[in-house]
DNA sequence: GTCCGTTAACTAACGCCGTTAGTTTCTAGG
DNA sequence: CCTAGAAACTAACGGCGTTAGTTAACGGAC
């Protein structure tokens, strides 16, 4: 085969396909060779359509973020559509875990990431807050999103009882986290958001 | 060379050099041919000291959050103490920021990371938290240091104005973040941080 | 002092990887 | 109809992490 009459790929096509062999296997599982394989056609081809793996990287994460509520933002007052956003933009992350790595990493130059985040500190400026302390609150829940989309904080203990008893003195009872670790993970995502948003309220009265 | 007389490699002087690799070219800069290669030695030979590369990577980790101050836990008044702990915790990410991505990745089972969980436990715990909240607040706090060190918020923005003026219609002055990328999330970092505390210190007078 | 298991270096090689060069054939626009 | 460019191909390059198998020095036991 050497040029078929409609076209075997497309830049929709290749993002689909390796969105799901990253969700099933891991960003490290997805190679030019393996994309290629399970669209059909041979590597060197993806190069007719992106210039580069990590563009084809980017447009997955861009299509991540694309899909993010917004419509709170400007409609709600600011302290609820701020809450409701953030479980948005988490949980748009927590439905791709192994793509956050990537996501987090870099500076977010995507088109997806510039519309979230004029429509956050629109939201902020309109609501009266001063132009600084909207990119700031911006920035702010940005990084709390992001870190607990990361990783699993109570995934990080194991569920036996005697390694931590040993040499951790606090963590006696560390090894339960284990089990439980999506519910820990997500009631301190509320506990820090709650927290965090009561904090800026009280910030908004004091200016 | 088959065996020299006194061994070239130790696994301290491979997490030495591996460190400053990937703090001078990045993570992906690292590699066991590279790696060897400075430390005067032929890649096969690091096997003997780790079992795998990523073994390596852990190490660096380990060795970064090792150097995390946790004195002041359980020594100030749980509300400073918190705040000063998340300053130094950020502080020794961002001596390394391209460690961070790997770092803020997987679930954190490394022997330092143990510790500082322990000890920001037992200082909220014996400060009078309930353990359930504490465990919440440390992982709260671990997501927003992560979040903060990973990716710079202010490094998403270009230096043209004319880029964000056309689309994005409250981004009009984005392009000025670009020159002050390390003051935009500093004083973002502290924003959250002083925000996220107040809101604590409220939740903690409730009980 | 000699033996011997272990250690720490080596060389060679395997099967991946991202990517480039060069070729072929089909499509679309004038 | 002709032609420029798009989209597939094959072949190959240099690099990667890792394994297998080899060799010589070390350190403890007799």
């Amino acid at each position: 085969m050497v040029r078929p009459r409609t076209p075997l790929l497309s830049r929709d096509r290749i993002v689909e396909v390796a969105t799901a062999i990253v969700d099933a296997d891991g960003l490290d599982a997805l190679s030019t060779r393996r994309l290629a394989r399970e669209l059909g056609v041979q590597a060197p081809s993806l190069y007719n359509h992106f210039a580069t793996k990590e563009q084809i990287v980017d447009a997955i994460g861009d299509s991540i973020v694309a899909g993010v509520d917004l419509s709170m933002l400007g409609r709600d007052p600011w302290p609820e559509a701020l809450k409701a956003w953030a479980r948005a933009y988490r949980s748009a992350f927590r439905a791709h875990p192994n793509v956050v790595p990537f996501l987090a990493r870099g500076p977010a130059r995507r088109p997806a990431s510039l519309r979230l985040a004029d429509a956050v500190y629109g939201a902020l400026v309109t609501a009266g807050w001063p132009p600084g302390d909207a990119t700031r609150i911006g920035a702010t829940m940005r990084f709390f999103v992001a870190g607990s989309a990361l990783g699993s904080f109570a995934l990080g203990f194991v569920d036996d009882p005697d390694l931590y008893a040993r040499d951790y003195p606090h963590l006696r009872d560390a090894h339960r986290l284990a089990g439980q670790h999506a519910h820990v993970d997500d009631s301190a995502f509320e506990l820090g958001l709650e927290a965090l948003v009561d904090g800026l309220e009280r910030r908004f009265e004091r200016l």
